[in-house]
DNA sequence: TGAGACGAGTGGGTCCGCAA
DNA sequence: TTGCGGACCCACTCGTCTCA
């Protein structure tokens, strides 16, 4: 190093005016030559730190008041780049070798000094953009602006970018030069085309203007209560139909064009009557009568047109939601409309109020909610108590009883899991014992298909069709290939066949436990909001590895805030402490490990996300179809990944948090597919974001889930799922 | 590294239940 | 009858593992 080279620096400082203070705050660093200098700041948007850290006095000794854009300021930068010439040294900072990009480096195309390329800056906000067109109509009061001449916000951005200190414009691509309208179209012709790499999407989501819910809007625009008119409107009159009188009988309603009677034929006491309406249980009536009862629909959405308000159909039953400021202009114009279009209204059904029934439901309209009407309560109370009562129920029974609570659940998604036992019981037929005489084993196999099932009658073999061999001695039949093609040479072949058409089905213990603990639930199904909760604007992504005895799960949650993410690894012989029917191979429950990988990524995002009251839709991404379509919709027969779909509900009833899922390629799932494999390169320097998700906290979801009920003394907890014969 | 096997789902057909 | 949702079966996709 050179003797002189204080000197150096200070002179050249000196020489193009750098002020003594910016000159000693150089020198504080260490700073000796043009060299140092040039190498010590890289960038000219890198002084921006020493010109921050800038004391008041600082600034009244150079006679400053603006430490970023005053003539010190910008004598400092104009030294910068003549150093940067100087040494011949590149602007852009060097590449770190061996190490993995950072996610802004990921996320940030960047461009090369030689480049004309610019690199990308963050959009304007819409403020901000604002603001430049107000200036400029402001300064050029005679121009016009329009859609069509005004700059998209891309060459917008990108010119108001390059006016910052130390930036310079190079090169507007092609392809940015576009006005509002042009740009417009073509994002919206390419809103469907897929990202191809994690940073493409995370820098469109995270510097572009993400489509998000604001949840303000919730309170500030609330649906002011509404009144409520239900009207039974059997009866519509349509192009082709002509109503009648009865109003009981919406389908009879609509007559049959004369030339179609003749297809409506039948028989009573010898003669040969013909329908001339569409009666109930005609395919067409349905069809016909859903078109005109849409039609009558969109008249009076017409004729409502100037007062806000709601309506649904469901066959004959209309259900509107009417401002309660306007209700009584409302109401006339319905009440109008149906009796000009000849549509009698059902009186007796027909009632006004904030709370009332459609279709089983009992809407709240006050407070925007749906819940389970009483009379449904009650029958499926008393269908679940008839299956609990005796041990071997009829097969209808159970259907029936499986149906209602299928449709009950509509309204919650929590209690679907614990479905999953009855379907079991209903699928998985008793088995029954048949002895086959050696000389009939020939015939008997002759009977069944490639399954095993029983597809021909045979004289000799009481075997009801359809039914299937699911045990040959001890050993478990899968296929007809499981059974030997010659029977043992003395005595009977015992075989055990499953007949699914069995009119009498025992109660398993695994569904009677299901069958009580849903008792008291479906008694106290909560009022479900009518709206969907606002969606979460982020980008989330979850994998899981399985090797042998090694499981890992991993995942990341990016918001415009900031990033979450989680890694975890656990053998399997941790699992089996909290899930011991796993146990077989690691591999075989992959679709439950990517579903504890989804819980995992919701409870980072519900930590990261703040402490929000509010429900909240969280969309994710899996690149595993089973965990997709498991975790939307709450519900899989499959076991065992029934019973991790269970913890998903339990917690996202206790949390507020909807786990919404779509899919990733694996290919494009690399962070995730990472962090499950323990790679944590590409995270180590976010180690404050990393949220820590332990087997306790993933088993236990169920558990500190808590129902809720009208009458606080019924809150309890929710056990865990009942468990099912592996 | 790529082909093939395997296991987990999917959607489409059928049946059944629920609602009107 | 329509819609919805389960079940089953089938062919298919996707991800992972094994092996040459």
């Amino acid at each position: 190093m050179p003797s002189d080279s204080s000197t150096e620096l200070e002179k050249f400082c000196k020489d193009h005016g750098v002020h003594e203070v910016l000159y000693q705050a150089l020198a504080l660093k260490g700073l000796e030559s043009v060299d140092d200098f040039a190498y010590a700041f890289p960038e000219i948007r890198s002084l921006e730190a020493l010109l921050s850290g800038l004391s008041d006095s600082d600034l009244s000794d150079m006679g400053s008041t603006d430490q970023f854009h005053g003539v010190q300021a910008a004598r400092i930068r104009k030294a910068l780049r003549l150093a940067h010439d100087l040494c011949q040294q590149p602007i852009e900072p060097p590449q770190q070798i061996g190490q993995p990009p950072s996610l802004p480096a990921a996320i940030l195309p960047q461009a090369s000094p030689a480049s004309w390329v610019e690199n990308l800056p963050p959009k304007l906000s819409q403020e901000a953009a604002q603001e430049l067109i107000d200036d400029f109509k402001t300064n050029y009061p005679g121009e016009l602006l329009d859609e069509d001449t005004m700059p998209s916000i891309r060459p917008l951005s990108l010119v108001q970018h390059s006016l910052k200190p130390g930036e310079k414009i190079r090169w507007i691509p092609w392809q940015f030069r576009l006005s509002s309208t042009q740009y417009t179209e073509i994002m919206e012709a390419e809103s469907s085309k897929p990202m191809r790499t994690e940073a493409q999407l995370l820098a469109s989501a995270l510097y572009d203007d993400t489509p998000e819910m604001p949840v303000a809007h919730l309170q500030q625009e609330k649906f002011d209560p509404p009144q409520v008119l239900l009207l039974d409107t059997s009866g519509p009159l349509g192009v082709r139909c002509q109503a009648l009188a009865d109003p009981e009988a919406a389908h009879k309603r609509v007559k049959v064009h004369d030339t179609e009677q003749g297809l409506l034929l039948f028989a009573f006491n010898g003669t040969l009557w013909k329908y001339v309406v569409c009666h109930f249980g005609a395919k067409f009536s349905a069809y016909w009568w859903q078109r005109v009862g849409g039609l009558i629909t969109r008249i009076l959405h017409a004729s409502l047109a100037h007062y806000p308000h709601r309506a649904w159909l469901y066959v004959d039953d209309l259900l509107a939601a009417l401002l309660r400021s306007s209700a009584h202009e409302s109401l006339l114009i319905v009440v109008l409309i149906l009796s000009s279009l000849g549509a009698p209204i059902s009186w007796k059904k027909a009632s006004v109020g904030d709370s009332l029934i459609w279709c089983g439901w009992k809407v709240n309209f006050a407070y925007e909610t749906v819940e389970l009407c009483a009379a449904k309560r009650l029958k499926l109370s008393s269908q679940i108590q008839g299956l609990l009562s005796k041990q071997k129920v009829p097969r209808k029974d159970l259907e029936a009883c499986i149906g209602l609570l299928m449709w009950a659940t509509n309204i919650s998604l929590v209690l679907r899991p614990y479905l999953a036992p009855l379907y079991r019981l209903l699928n998985s037929p008793p088995g029954a014992n048949y002895s086959i005489a050696p000389r009939m084993w020939p015939l008997f196999l002759h009977c069944l298909d490639s399954r095993a099932v029983f597809v021909r009658e045979a004289m000799g073999l009481s075997i009801p069709l359809n039914s299937r061999v699911i045990e040959w001695g001890n050993r478990q039949v899968h296929c007809k290939s499981d059974l030997p093609l010659m029977a043992k040479p003395t005595g009977h072949t015992w075989i055990r066949i499953s007949d699914p058409s069995c009119p009498v089905i025992k109660m398993t213990r695994a569904a009677q436990t299901s069958l009580a603990w849903l008792t008291p639930r479906i008694a106290a199904i909560p009022t479900t909001p009518l709206s969907l909760p606002p969606i979460l604007s982020s980008l989330a992504r979850a994998d899981a590895m399985a090797e042998g005895d090694q499981v890992g799960i991993g995942g990341w949650v990016s918001t415009k805030h900031g990033l979450a993410w989680f890694a975890e690894a656990y053998t399997m012989e941790e699992i089996r402490t909290f899930w011991p029917f796993l146990t077989k191979d690691a591999q075989k429950y992959i679709a439950c490990f990517e579903t504890l990988a989804q819980l995992a990524l919701a409870m980072t995002a519900k930590a990261h996300h703040g402490h929000t009251r509010l429900s909240l839709c969280l969309p994710t991404e899996s690149d595993n179809t089973p965990t997709e379509g498991g975790v939307n919709k709450l519900f899989t027969t499959a076991w065992p990944l029934s019973e991790f779909l269970s913890l998903i509900a339990s917690w996202s009833s206790a949390n507020g948090v909807t786990i919404q899922v779509s899919h990733v390629a694996g290919a494009h799932n690399e962070w995730a597919d990472d962090l499950s494999r323990g790679r944590l390169q590409a995270f180590a320097h976010r180690s404050r974001d990393r949220f820590r998700v332990s087997l306790e906290m993933l088993a236990s979801a169920s558990a500190k889930a808590s129902w809720s009920s009208k009458d606080p003394a019924e809150v309890s907890p929710i056990p865990e799922t009942p468990r099912l014969e592996a």
